[in-house]
DNA sequence: GTCAATCTATCTATTGATAGGTAACGTTAA
DNA sequence: TTAACGTTACCTATCAATAGATAGATTGAC
């Protein structure tokens, strides 16, 4: 049985990932918990914090499963796109990173600095990840290049509503 | 001098590249040009016939330039890739369709619907031009890759606030 | 006089946020 | 033992601001 702050982060991540953070009150939220707007605001004093809640949370648990994948796996980059795949498929959503940076300016900057802050581990993570034969330069290019095209993947994937869009261009990258 | 549609044309999707479908008002708009929200209503009825307007005119001028780009260049991925770049550096602002597609199911299932013919056809414009060698597939799958990747590195550049993660992200796709 | 383009005024709904109340429960101290 | 207190987790009620939208008046060009 999760408490209600962890049913409220949950709830409050799918319906940001799914209609983004503007589109998301804190009505809506307390409803669909059954409890009201201003317990809400008990958890998190501003959406604002609760935002940032989120994306901590997410980024926390977005790299202990990368961690376990890669340790499974011998490909790392594999790693990286079933974890994403994942994140897809199992709930039809993109990543809240993935919405919360494209909404950009038009959120909090305490929180687009914390959505900045988890597509730069994410780049680091796979640049660290690539032979150490390949220049930094090079490294950081491609492990750009990847999660440019994964982020971009989920979006198409859900606009074409076709999760095999995804598949096809994440494949892409393991040429 | 451009007229009063146009104007508001502009404005609504300079705003929304920038925030987002929810986070940009009629009134907002009607005060950047001087004018009443009414008046804003007296040309778009609703929001969405005003999203679907901007969506459709956002379609009809990418299309355009990246023909013309086309001809003039021998590469038509690098015509494409300048056509993305152009829009993002000229005004650092997302793909209109990059920002509506993340949003997803949060707009108007006929915005929506737009936005996803919009992306089709910009696969199936890149597609079209791959050597006839190739199989449809596979022309298919490379499409999709590099619409992909160009609609994630805008978002991952604006993210990090560097052009430049759009420039290496989008130049791995001509190797 | 007609009509396009704008206005004023207003409606209802919703938003994020706050103040203050209450019931349940554990802790403490006489 | 029990009365007092504090804390947690909610609640009701309400606020000012803003949203999309509409009705109907006005203005000015042709």
């Amino acid at each position: 049985m999760s408490t209600t702050v962890e049913k409220l982060l949950d709830q409050a991540e799918s319906e940001i990932r799914q209609r983004g953070y503007h589109a998301v009150s804190f009505r809506d939220l307390a409803a669909s918990l059954g409890i009201k707007s201003a317990s809400v605001h008990y958890y998190f004093r501003q959406k604002e914090d609760l935002g940032i809640a989120l994306v901590k949370r997410y980024g926390e648990q977005f790299f202990s499963i990368l961690d376990e994948k890669a340790e499974e796996l011998d490909n790392p980059l594999q790693a990286v796109i079933d974890v994403y795949r994942n994140a897809l498929t199992s709930s039809d959503r993109i990543c809240l990173c993935g919405m919360l940076g494209a909404e950009g300016c038009g959120i909090p900057k305490t929180l687009s600095d914390e959505v900045a802050a988890f597509f730069q581990a994410n780049i680091d993570w796979i640049a660290e990840t690539l032979p150490k034969t390949v220049s930094v330069a090079e490294r950081k290019r491609r492990a750009e290049h990847s999660v440019a095209t994964l982020q971009g993947a989920m979006m198409l994937a859900t606009s074409l509503n076709d999760h095999k869009v995804f598949d096809r261009a994440a494949n892409s990258l393991l040429e």
